[in-house]
DNA sequence: GTCTATATGCGGATAGAC
DNA sequence: GTCTATCCGCATATAGAC
């Protein structure tokens, strides 16, 4: 593995676990065993490893975005919110830390922006086409709710399990199940029994 | 006004504005016209201020918890979320920068805890009591959902705010909304016009 | 209570030898 | 490509005079 790369792999680990706010260059350059002033060879300030991981980042999720043109049914979503959800736990650090992100760093906002709402307008299309195909039954404004609720899950999950002691050790199935049971109310009688499957497994 | 009160409402000012993190005890000296060593005749360590503003906060959703005991109908709610939401919005610091407060200054964490998790348990009273009301109807399980969702909204809504382009500009009614429309597919259709009504005035 | 001055350490980042 | 050495600025925090 060439360094460019594995610095940016030690990068994130380590943004991934201790926040990037809080993890220097010359930590991460420690961590690998090279000098602080190799790692600046390689990337000549610390945004542009966040930009380039951000850019990673992005690359990641491109795989959910075509899961969703093949949902049709439930267990569909059910996987594709799997795919999501272990891509955004890989990369855990860029919507927990957007906020010291697009402060410090502005030139990196309009990356996360473009990358948040990539993701709503997936969460639309697959709503619009589960209410197509009967499984859900939901007017236009419900499915702009629930999109925007599902992105809120879908960004907000990671703090929010840091806050609620409860969730501490959570999967990140259980996030899933969570945008599930926001459908709850919508999903037609025939979908209804999956969701009350996950339930017993995830509510006990 | 005495010296440790200018400090606190000045600390909060900044933590609000710029994020507790990146405001210095130094800055917090100097925008308020006084001396570094003054500040810490005060405070001895940054880390006791934050314990301070967080104990203010805490009092300040007091009155939240109070106003749950009366809420029988919708619009009562509409008006205590409106109270929550305008006291979140003025310690925004605390959930916001949750994540950096209990990282880097771990005794904060309990407090954090403990005022997250009183407020799921007022959410919850509320909701059960309007189940009770015939407000809305719902089972266990989804009043113990639609809590928990409500609580993400609470503690998460400002990070979301500055990802979703869209909601920039978004006042706290607008969170009072979202949380009710949590609440839509499970209200008594007397309660349901109401609803109706805050869409028109959110969702144009 | 408030000030000036300062200790101490770490952050990002660079220069220049190898 | 990689290293050593270092600059500079800012952070928290303290000492001691007024």
């Amino acid at each position: 593995m060439k360094t460019r790369d594995r610095i940016l792999a030690q990068s994130l680990a380590l943004f991934n676990d201790e926040g990037a706010a809080a993890v220097s260059t010359n930590r991460i350059a420690a961590e690998l065993g090279i000098s602080p002033g190799n790692l600046y060879y390689h990337f000549k300030s610390k945004p542009q490893i966040l930009e380039a991981l951000l850019k990673r980042f992005d690359d990641a999720l491109a795989p959910f975005a075509d899961a969703a043109a093949s949902v049709h049914e439930l267990d569909d979503l059910w996987l594709a919110l799997h795919l999501l959800f272990e891509n955004l736990n890989a990369f855990r650090f860029a919507y927990r830390d957007a906020d010291y992100l697009m402060r410090e760093h502005p030139q990196l906002a309009p990356r996360l922006h473009r990358t948040s709402m990539a993701q709503l307008a997936t969460v639309r299309r697959i709503y619009a086409e589960l209410q197509r195909g009967g499984t859900m039954r939901a007017n236009e404004q419900e499915v702009e709710l629930l999109a925007l609720h599902t992105l809120l899950v879908v960004t907000c999950w990671q703090p929010f399990t840091r806050l609620v002691p409860e969730l501490r050790d959570a999967d990140s199935g259980r996030a899933a199940y969570h945008v599930l049971t926001l459908l709850g109310p919508y999903l037609a009688d025939e979908a209804r029994p999956y969701l009350v499957y996950l339930t017993h497994k995830y509510l006990k």
